[in-house]
DNA sequence: TGAAATTACTTTCCAAGTCAACTAAATTCG
DNA sequence: CGAATTTAGTTGACTTGGAAAGTAATTTCA
């Protein structure tokens, strides 16, 4: 057992200062931008493939179905996506990134890659990626 | 560049989706004893060192000083800490746990490390440790 | 010394998230 | 078929968090 005295060699502890810490300096960036890290991903998971559900969004972009439900409230009111009706099923959304959001999205993708290219320098290079690794595996 | 098409690979992603997997799991587990991570992680802070300020709990329980405020009110309520005005900066609060909150720690702690060696059993003896390393590096 | 600046913590106001309940559409199966 | 169940998404009541302002004690230095 490492330090019995302290509890900052816990896996739940060192992820939740590693989260806080690269969360505030991405947040950081993107407020020149006006927008919340979540949207951000939702716009990333919308690019990847258009008219996605809110289910499989809120799976993705990791956030809440209620919370995505108002986050998207206030995308569509800032004109970032808008909601069509899926024709198979009414009860699903399709939400789509309009010509607005799809711009904002190229903007706000640069400052990511920007931001994340900072975080894996700090690391060489197997180093990186492993640690991209060991997350998606804690992350199932 | 990997895979150009979708954004899991981005250190920020990947972190952000083991956050939530994790503290969902360790959520689960202290609902049953009736408190939030947070105020945990304040407890165990207390436990190293008693009668820590305000200030350095904010930064060790990686709390932002108005949300320790409102949390460390609740505890109060629920018995778990007290204050106490520091005698040589009557600015300071120094926090003390209470008997209560002495016990309840303990028995948090059991689920927390048991949570944790669910964690790090995901992993070989060397991607354990070596995870931690990365997190915590990249929490500075 | 004592006015100005800094530091420690809290409060207020508002934005955002959660849980549970709700609406409505689709599916199941007796 | 059609009543019962399941699924998709939203809403509402409540809780929590954040930014900025507020209070009060301490420190700085002219």
């Amino acid at each position: 057992m490492t330090d019995p005295n302290t509890f900052d060699s816990h896996l739940s502890y060192a992820l939740a200062a590693a989260h806080r810490s690269v969360s505030q300096a991405l947040n950081a960036r993107l407020k020149k931008h006006g927008i919340q890290i979540e949207a951000w991903r939702v716009m990333e998971c919308l690019d990847i493939g258009q008219k996605q559900t809110m289910g499989t969004l809120a799976k993705r972009a990791l956030i809440n179905p209620p919370a995505l439900s108002k986050l998207v409230d206030r995308m569509v009111s800032d004109g970032l996506v808008h909601r069509q009706i899926s024709a198979r099923d009414q009860r699903q959304i399709n939400l789509l990134l309009t010509n607005l959001g799809r711009a904002r999205m190229l903007q706000i993708r640069e400052e990511v890659e920007d931001q994340d290219k900072v975080l894996t320098d700090l690391f060489d290079n197997q180093s990186g990626p492993l640690l991209i690794q060991l997350l998606t595996k804690l992350a199932q």
